[in-house]
DNA sequence: ACTAATTATCGTAATATTGCAATATAACAA
DNA sequence: TTGTTATATTGCAATATTACGATAATTAGT
């Protein structure tokens, strides 16, 4: 049916899965790692870096914006993103929590 | 086109959103959980913990199966499913290498 | 061989995702 | 106001995902 039973799932699963899925794109592993790599966060030069189109790109940085994982600021004509920092650090933790509770067995 | 432009993107970006796809759904976050909280991995009992059927679960386990971050052993009629500690290191060192380069800054 | 138990696969319906051309919107400059 | 620049939205085609009933495959016990 292609529609997911978040219903019957915690909060917090559904949390995770949501960033895992934001995550879940090659091209927007590429604008996270673009933006992080940039100090000034620069914006219309994702179209330039990447190899896809510029309504493309919009899409893939509004459902990463959608997620939580960028907030995008107005600066004049253009739009500035950046990578929100409390985001990717609770999936930080998460996998962090993960690794502690394999290595203790 | 509902197919992704892998070719132009590093192994590295295709093997991280692959990673971070396989996880990008809430049953399969429970499904690591509940690996996580049993010692000894059983494997029909998810069918039994997680509210979906079992040609559901099936599914799931196989695609976690496929990006590597679960295992699964046959022992007599059953099949016993564990975490990949490797992969989840991986996803790990990423999140924490991303929250390193933010933290610098 | 027969049966039960466990997991996988097939087929299918409903919905979501990906990508882009075309177009719209917004802010600024002249 | 007109033009320019930067980004978003719409609409659509191609494909992927989610879920499950039905069924198959595998292994163990009798």
């Amino acid at each position: 049916m292609g529609i997911t039973k978040t219903e019957f799932f915690s909060e917090r699963q559904n949390e995770i899965a949501m960033m895992a899925k934001a995550m879940a794109h090659p091209a927007r592993i590429a604008i996270i790692e673009y933006l992080l790599s940039v100090d000034t966060c620069i914006c219309g030069d994702i179209v330039n870096k990447l190899p896809l189109a510029q309504p493309t790109i919009s899409q893939h940085l509004k459902e990463l914006k959608n997620a939580g994982i960028i907030k995008g600021r107005i600066e004049g004509t253009a739009i500035c993103y950046c990578i929100n920092k409390a985001a990717l650090g609770t999936l930080q933790k998460y996998f962090e929590a993960i690794t502690n509770k394999m290595t203790k067995k």
